[in-house]
RNA sequence: GCGGGCGUAGCUCAGUGGUAGAGCGUCACGUUGCCAACGUGAAUGUCGUGAGUUCGAAUCUCAUCGCCCGCUCCA
């Protein structure tokens, strides 16, 4: 598969072949197509939700169903509006920015200072502004140096008193600069006037609860899942017979006004989180990531993307998010980048801290187990016999670690639409198959792991005739009962229907022929060989189930 | 958000001011005994949308929406 990053076409042409094949197929169309689309937003069609669906059931299974350690969640879109102030989303959602009109460059008003220069007439008391400001960008010596020497040429030009090596600087969105921006001169060029108002970019959604749009009912849209879990931790570590180390899963939907969003679905506004927040003692939380960080990353290999297109790559501590202690990406070399499917985080205990400082409401754990163990510390003998020492100390150490302490967790953030996307890509392949005549042609097979493949087999008879349909209905009958999502085709040339099922990436097709009505076999040919076997009609279910249902992933225990 | 390119049938695209096209796909009938077979026939278009210029606009102009590329952004 690493070669078709070298096809002849291009990186782009294959992102556009596999477009055109989603589109063509139904896996995924553009939103409200018919009204001339949306943008950032997307539709899965009929082999698509299949596609979708499957992905989340296997993450589903994998981490919340098949472990003892991790439990789910469901928790609703839109939430007290306190809880994006809380997790900083409504700050850092709220960068205003500024642009240069000269360099284009774009700035973060917040993150940009000015030089104020000043002069002090004669005869009057204090300072009087002066014409020009000389904007920077702070924490960038370069830029400040650069602007201060703009500065000192400006003050020596006009003759301002009192201007020294120490200027004054102001932030960038002070009063002073309101409506005076002809006044202020960008950071990287010479003239005033360059740069725009600052622009507030909001990619909260905002909506209001209620039949009033007043401001008193504005709410937001969540642009991540991982709130809900923290908001509910105490629910679920009261209600739950949980103890430490344990996770909460939650899949959703979350919302994000991008600014520009791209690349078919994997920047989209409205899309679909897989997320975990597994939470630990702080001593341990180092190991835990690790453990989360491999795990993650081996899924994705499990399902299917076993290519070097596949990354696990550890953030430089610069990188580094302020909550995070350590993050690591898993990527994907999609055909129109390197582009990050799903991040696992160490976000220390900042999440359930910052909750329990604007709810008020204690997010700590109690261990009863060590304190089982412990108690007899603080036994009145321990004391001297003193009950009330003994007593009074034991109430101390009770409220602090390593009794009580506010867990840390590990993030396992995965977006789904985004791996969905990574399997198409990583599935659609074109190799040459021999036609009837022997004749090498091309086709395309989307090679989707079995487990994620929207359709697990496709029943047809060889020819419309001698009870061959009916057979072969019994047969998909069957599978469906089974709970395998079957088709049943009876339409045109065998041939033509084996290779639909190729583009659909069905992985198994089961034909009913003559001599089925002989000795009740049938033949199952493989997608990606083209292999053919016969088995007994009434070993389907169990042949299809067994190559498609099972989790490949064996390390976990 | 800025700059460039693009938007015609389900898909890929041709069509530079004068009757809306091709290939593939889809459907029907016949044929067809295992890999996109063949024959015959058929359906499918607000030419992205709106406005303007013109006797006449898919074609020229403006606006708008969407897609692609670069920049930006990615808490």
């Amino acid at each position: 598969m690493a070669e078709q990053a070298d096809n002849p076409n291009g990186p782009y042409g294959l992102m556009e072949k596999i477009v055109a094949l989603c589109k063509r197929r139904g896996f995924i169309w553009q939103s409200s197509e018919i009204y001339g689309g949306l943008n950032g937003f997307w539709d899965y069609g009929p082999l698509g939700v299949e596609l979708k669906r499957n992905v989340k059931q296997a993450w589903w299974e994998d981490t919340v169903r098949r472990r003892d350690d991790i439990v789910g969640l469901d928790a609703a879109i839109i939430m007290n509006p306190n809880v994006w102030e809380a997790s900083g989303h409504l700050s850092g959602f709220n960068d205003p920015r500024v642009d240069c009109k000269e360099t284009k460059h774009r700035y973060r008003a917040d993150q940009l200072g000015v030089i104020y220069a000043y002069d002090v007439p004669e005869g009057e008391d204090g300072p009087t502004q002066a014409e020009l400001h000389f904007a920077y960008v702070q924490d960038n010596a370069e830029s400040f140096i650069n602007a201060l020497k703009k500065a000192r040429k400006y003050a020596k030009k006009v003759g301002l008193r009192h201007f020294n090596d120490t200027p004054p600087t102001l932030p960038f969105l002070s009063a002073e600069f309101e409506g005076r921006l002809d006044y202020v001169v960008g950071p990287d060029v010479d003239v005033p006037g360059t740069l725009t108002e600052p622009r507030q970019f909001n990619l909260m959604f905002p909506t209001y609860v209620g039949a009033l749009a007043d401001e008193d009912a504005k709410a937001y849209l969540r642009p991540e899942t991982a709130q809900g879990i923290f908001c509910n931790f105490k629910n679920v570590l009261d209600t739950q017979r949980l103890k430490l180390p344990f996770g909460i899963a939650q899949l959703g939907k979350a919302f994000r006004n991008e600014i520009n969003p791209r690349n078919y679905t994997f920047r989209s506004r409205e899309f679909e989180q897989m997320e975990i927040e597994f939470f630990c003692r702080p001593e341990e939380a180092d190991q835990w990531y690790e453990y989360w960080r491999d795990l993650r990353y081996q899924w994705y290999v499990d399902h299917g993307l076993v290519s070097d297109k596949l990354r696990l790559r550890d953030h430089e501590p610069d990188e580094l998010a302020h909550y995070a202690r350590a993050c690591a990406d898993v990527e994907y070399a999609f055909p129109f980048g390197v582009s990050e499917l799903e991040g696992i985080a160490n976000r220390t205990d900042y999440d359930l801290k910052a909750h329990q400082e604007h709810s008020g409401r204690d997010m700590s754990y109690f261990d009863d187990e060590l304190w089982a163990e412990k108690a007899s510390e603080f036994a009145a003998d321990k004391f001297d016999g003193d009950k009330k020492a003994a007593k009074q100390a034991a109430a101390e150490a009770k409220s602090k670690a390593p009794y009580r302490f506010v867990p840390h967790v590990i993030e396992p953030s995965g977006g789904v639409d985004r791996a969905t996307l990574a399997f198409l890509c990583e599935a659609y392949t074109e190799d040459e198959q021999p036609n009837d005549k022997g004749e090498m042609q091309q086709r395309v097979v989307m090679k989707l792991h079995p487990r994620l493949a929207p359709t697990k087999v496709a029943v047809f008879p060889l020819v419309k005739r001698d009870g061959m349909p009916a057979t072969a209905r019994k047969i998909h009958d069957a599978c469906r009962s089974a709970g395998l999502a079957s088709f049943y085709d009876e339409k045109g040339a065998v041939g033509r229907r084996y290779r639909r099922q190729d583009e659909a990436g069905t992985p198994f097709c089961v034909t009913v022929d003559g001599q089925t009505g002989e000795d009740g076999t049938v033949t199952v040919r493989d997608r990606d060989t083209l292999d053919q076997q016969r088995i007994a009609a009434d070993a389907v279910v169990d042949y299809v189930r067994a190559h498609t249902g099972g989790r490949m992933a064996e390390h976990i225990a």
